[in-house]
DNA sequence: TTCGATATGATATACAATATATCATAAGAT
DNA sequence: ATCTTATGATATATTGTATATCATATCGAA
């Protein structure tokens, strides 16, 4: 017998059935960290889409094919990233869950302000922000609104909510951070936590 | 003298100095209108970004170099595409100015509905939507709140009314319009115009 | 530390799509 | 009617994607 799979193939969340690499080789993890970096900075220099792989490898200082050896293409490659993110911000959140929201929020635009730049980059995706926001309309859903009887279905409430603090944050990072991560904070609970709730229960 | 300038060369909006050509001309608006409607369709059927130019002229049933000769790529053609909904929509709302929210949200769910496919492309689309959601957040700084000493600044609470509004389109459009545009113009109401108008004037 | 496994670099290449140029023809404007 | 111009057809330069191959360097495990 031959010792059952002691690799570890890891694509990501195991959704891409394409290319595999063992994810805990050390060359592995230094390549995709090097192109996921590139990636970040070619596109705020001169945007996602016009960005070729190319780019990305000599940027990178990694061989063209290589690239093709980690993901199918660009969006495979940008999707890792938010993955990243995502399981940061969870940990994150987690925590301090069930605090008021000013707070939370709070410690929303603290974070995204820390990692403005791949932010910025993401929220630029419509494929990315559709991701993060159907998975975080998931979790809203989870965690609150036990409601009922209300003109707006509670599945609605909790899109809008994320939908809305996620729109809130992309207009902070087109405006280049103007108000600080408190003062934001407290503008999410206001406009967004408060109001919808109320909705919520009585409307 | 040689008459100066009978033609006219309306690039849209005057934006692109690219490629220019008489709009006056049926030849033109024929091609266009083609063009678009390929583009459309080609987008529901496979997604935009794999559809190729050639993919769009031969479902036109146009010369492949004739596309360059209007548009310099891809989404030049869709901004075109948007430019005509907004004027629709424009004209559909003005007249109504001033009725109450849930009136106006059936108006715009209605015409969304009655025109989902383009709808459903434009907000797709994250350059587009952008465009959509700066224009619509200046137009409603204009039209209302002349408001002060808020948490919330103005030009928040205009531009988190566009962004919910789109999103709520979003909402319906992913979900195949399970309810009709007269539920949607009350969700609209209850959910967005309601909530924020009263923070902008108490919060 | 050694050894087998494997990720990488460098290179070549097939392929697909963009973008432009040219010229004859057809369609529209006046 | 005729002058203008948009189109079709075609060729071509260019760019970027995607895959294959092989020698080398690096890694993990014994």
């Amino acid at each position: 017998m031959k010792r059952a799979l002691p690799r570890v193939f890891t694509r990501n969340s195991g959704k891409s059935d394409g290319v595999l690499m063992n994810v805990e080789d050390r060359r592995v993890k230094r390549t995709q960290r090097l192109l996921a970096k590139a990636l970040i900075t070619l596109t705020l220099e001169k945007g996602y889409d016009v960005v070729t792989i190319r780019d990305i490898t000599e940027r990178a200082d990694v061989g063209y094919a290589t690239f093709f050896r980690h993901y199918h293409d660009k969006d495979e490659l940008l999707e890792d990233v938010l993955d990243v993110v995502l399981a940061e911000m969870l940990e994150l959140l987690l925590p301090a869950n069930g605090a008021d929201p000013a707070a939370m929020g709070t410690l929303i635009f603290r974070y995204v302000g820390e990692h403005s730049e791949v932010c910025r980059v993401l929220t630029g995706s419509m494929p990315l922000t559709r991701k993060l926001i159907t998975l975080g309309t998931q979790s809203v859903r989870g965690d609150t609104l036990p409601q009922a009887a209300s003109i707006v279905p509670p599945e609605i409430v909790a899109h809008h909510i994320v939908a809305s603090s996620v729109a809130l944050i992309q207009w902070w990072l087109e405006h280049d951070m103007p108000y600080p991560p408190e003062r934001m904070g407290a503008i999410y609970a206001a406009l967004i936590v408060q109001p919808t709730g109320a909705t919520a229960l009585s409307g």
